[in-house]
DNA sequence: GCGACAG
DNA sequence: ATCTTGTCGC
């Protein structure tokens, strides 16, 4: 991932040559032992950001590793061009954490891109770890109302093919955006995605790294 | 031409 | 993303 794209044409260009090694086959483990939270902070100028990475044991949800690092955005904020803001910081916390996480969580989109490659996709085909995005808003798609307990979901369509699911994670709450990145199915995202909130409507992985980067920047 | 547009 | 007051509900 080496010379950082500087213009928009780079940037979808360098997309077009990653999407080729996405793998959309499930080979996940069907027990993670742990999963990593991955998000980023950024100061009130944009100048400055703030990455984090904590990784928690499935089981109980404890923390078993936590890499925070400063820096500044690498490129400015595209809708679907959005990772190559974060995408170096975050690698950075990624490289210095001290195990390899079973699965990356992160705070935005998957296949549910304009061009199917959305951050988790990108950081998938990067570490070539299983990963996946929980995003709190839509980029593409559409979809039919979600019922309200806990665990409904509704296909979430774009240009004709599913590309992830809206996922509810707390009944009578607005759902999240659920969508495949690498090497795992969308059924075993949700699945761990509703493992991981069994109070709010965020994953507690994305709530841990939210918290973590948000201590470094201030 | 007019909206929509991850974080 | 970030800035913000009050307000509704358990």
């Amino acid at each position: 991932m080496q010379p950082w794209p500087r213009t928009e044409e780079e940037a979808l260009a360098v997309q077009d040559t990653l999407r080729a090694r996405l793998v959309l086959d499930d080979d996940s483990p069907a027990a993670p032992e742990t999963v990593a939270g991955l998000d980023v902070a950024y100061s009130l100028d944009d100048q400055r950001l703030a990455a984090a990475v904590v990784v928690l044991r499935t089981a109980d949800l404890s923390v078993v590793d936590t890499a925070v690092v400063r820096g500044r955005p690498a490129f400015p904020y595209v809708p679907g061009l959005f990772a190559f803001r974060e995408i170096p910081a975050l690698m950075e916390a990624l490289g210095s954490l001290s195990v390899r996480p079973d699965v990356l969580i992160c705070d935005g989109h998957g296949l549910a891109h304009p061009r199917r490659f959305g951050l988790a996709a990108h950081l998938g085909v990067l570490t070539g770890l299983p990963a996946f995005g929980v995003g709190k808003t839509r980029l593409v798609g559409d979809w039919e109302p979600v019922g309200e307990p806990r665990g409904a979901r509704s296909p979430l369509v774009d240009a004709g093919e599913t590309v992830g699911a809206v996922l509810r994670t707390r009944t009578g709450v607005k759902p999240v955006f659920v969508s495949v990145g690498h090497r795992i199915s969308l059924d075993r995202a949700c699945a761990l995605t509703l493992d991981l909130t069994p109070r709010y409507r965020l994953p507690e992985t994305t709530r841990a790294a939210d918290r973590a980067c948000r201590d470094l920047l201030s």
